[in-house]
DNA sequence: TAACAATCCATTGACGCCCATAAAAAACCA
DNA sequence: TGGTTTTTTATGGGCGTCAATGGATTGTTA
């Protein structure tokens, strides 16, 4: 499986450091991601939610491949740039697959006492236990909107 | 046989953990899940209902197909995401073909000692069994009302 | 040298994995 | 058909491993 899914709460410990998840970083590790490296996990605030977006090399590339249809020094390729990039922080995960998120990402997320990581695909957010409940809560509603493509399309074709 | 069927009530022993039915389990073989793999079943809170639903790959592929259509990074797609994902576990099955729920899971569907399991095509759902059994009989009763609608004044008694 | 950051080490609790037993179902045979 | 053997399931428990977490130690920089 090289997808993030599920979601696990972990605790921030008093020096600020939390654990990434063991299956997010099998995913992080398949995705090329290696301990010890130079590398690390991208990490930025969510557009439009309390949240941050994580990710290896494949979220990368996904940005990556938004820019690319742009020609070089457009103004739209600029403004893009900054949005995509302009948040984005690389961090470092340790031997213990720990990592320490900067005030600027905690603050915007309300990161407290311990983090909700939500697989998403080919990334994942880092929520606030508690605001994460909320958005769940709303979340169900916009699933029952959609259920009609759950429920009734279960041909087994 | 493809299908998940018929109903089954299994205990959760002290550990947490709770066999799946041998029919489900070979429902799930059938659908791409290998024992031992890394992948497992996927689980999480019914919409309607004090339960739990879970299947195999087809019902993760039937989630994924439906983000398949949103651009990468819209808005929309994070938000469906969140809604879709949010909620989901991935759960692994034991060599002996038994699975823990969370918490989570299990305080949803008020889960003590036992579950019964229920088959509904493409996926099954999950019950505590008095929950089951209420159920169960609300829908006999519909049935009986039915039948007044229709045999209205045939009364022999 | 004080403050901070990065690395290393230790504990504990959860989870995966293995085996044993018992009950049920299926297959087999007289 | 009735009874017997064999196989499959469900369930309980033991044990080793690994992940999460807390703390200590070393290194770095102002």
């Amino acid at each position: 499986m090289d997808r993030f899914v599920s979601t696990f709460t972990n605790k921030i410990d008093a020096k600020g450091r939390v654990s990434i998840p063991a299956a997010f970083r099998a995913v992080l590790e398949r995705d090329g991601y290696t301990q010890g490296g130079t590398g690390g996990i991208y990490c930025y605030p969510s557009l439009d939610a309390p949240a941050l977006d994580a990710g290896g090399e494949r979220l990368a590339q996904k940005i990556d491949g938004l820019l690319a249809g742009l020609p070089d020094y457009s103004d739209e390729r600029d403004e893009l740039s900054v949005a995509l990039y302009g948040d984005v922080q690389v961090i470092a995960i340790d031997g213990d697959g720990r990592i320490v998120l900067p005030d600027s990402l905690r603050s915007h997320a309300g990161l407290q006492a311990s983090v909700t990581f939500v697989g998403l695909g080919d990334k994942f957010q880092m929520w606030a236990p508690e605001r994460f409940e909320e958005r769940r809560t709303k979340a169900r509603e916009k699933v029952q909107e959609h259920r009609k493509l759950f429920g009734s399309g279960s041909n087994t074709s």
